[in-house]
DNA sequence: ATCTAGTTGCAAATCGGTCGCATCTGGTAC
DNA sequence: GTACCAGATGCGACCGATTTGCAACTAGAT
């Protein structure tokens, strides 16, 4: 007999499972938007796609539930340089960091993994002798298309 | 005759004027904050010591000088991990480039130079075809003292 | 089935930042 | 110097994003 909400959980689910945080109705829609998203969400857009799964899903729990994965380091906060206003977009940790470039001119998103970037990373660690937990590299100017 | 309030005209000042940027009583005491702040501030503290030389300045003035500066390219704004709020903070941007550190714990922030963020930088307007304008990394963990 | 610590929805509050508008002023033209 | 006006200012209201207090409601352990 299967367990409809919980067969197939997704990762954050598993991680959620393994480190004893306890999972309510709301979190399981949230996760699985999270799990699921093309795309960085803001929280107002991951409360509709999360009400869609849940339809009592509070915007409180949503933020919540954010506060919640960063803590666990399972999510990244983006600032995607505030083009679209002060708010914060998320995304899932995956094993490899990437940097993210905004187009001032036509907002497009770009993201792009960097050996370099990661040698960088271990210089700081080396030479300032700081642990890095969490690192974000932002970067706004023109894509190739905007910049003719 | 000195003009007491223009004589040594600090940097910002000197670009502003270069630029035909209109100076004013409350411009020339935000600018003359921005010049000698040891520091990141953040907007409030900003119009705090701005009062401090000229009483009329508001924070709407403080806003929308902080978004001329901006626009000049002569300020970078930061998050610094967004360790206190979820406000900005300010510096004048400087001849290089420079990472932020934030220690999650001590809240220490730090600043590096590095010619593998040059190298780095310069890899994504080439592999990438991207005009760099504007460039922030931050980096959240823990600092020498605090990760024992 | 019971129990309880942790979680939730809701409404109100807070916080950082912006805006509309009447008034004021820096810098230029005379 | 005086007149002029585009642009800047103070003020207060406003806005979007996020947080909070609290009473009601579970998840999960016993
Ligand atoms: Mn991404
Ligand atoms: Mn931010
Ligand atoms: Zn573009
Ligand atoms: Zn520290």
């Amino acid at each position: 007999m299967p367990l409809p909400q919980t067969e197939m959980p997704g990762r954050l689910q598993a991680y959620c499972a393994e480190r004893g945080i306890r999972m309510t109705q709301q979190r399981r829609a949230i996760l699985r938007v999270m799990e699921t998203a093309s795309k960085h969400l803001d929280a107002a857009q991951l409360l509709r796609k999360a009400q869609k799964l849940d339809a009592s899903v509070d915007r409180s729990t949503v933020y919540r539930t954010l506060r919640l994965l960063k803590r666990q380091g399972l999510i990244d906060e983006l600032d995607l340089m505030h083009i679209h206003g002060e708010g914060h977009y998320y995304e899932r940790k995956l094993n490899r960091d990437h940097i993210h470039m905004a187009c001032l001119r036509c907002g497009k998103i770009m993201e792009f993994v960097s050996d370099i970037f990661e040698k960088l990373k271990g210089q700081v660690e080396k030479d300032c002798r700081f642990r890095i937990v969490v690192s974000r590299l932002e970067i706004g100017g023109y894509c190739a298309n905007c910049s003719k």
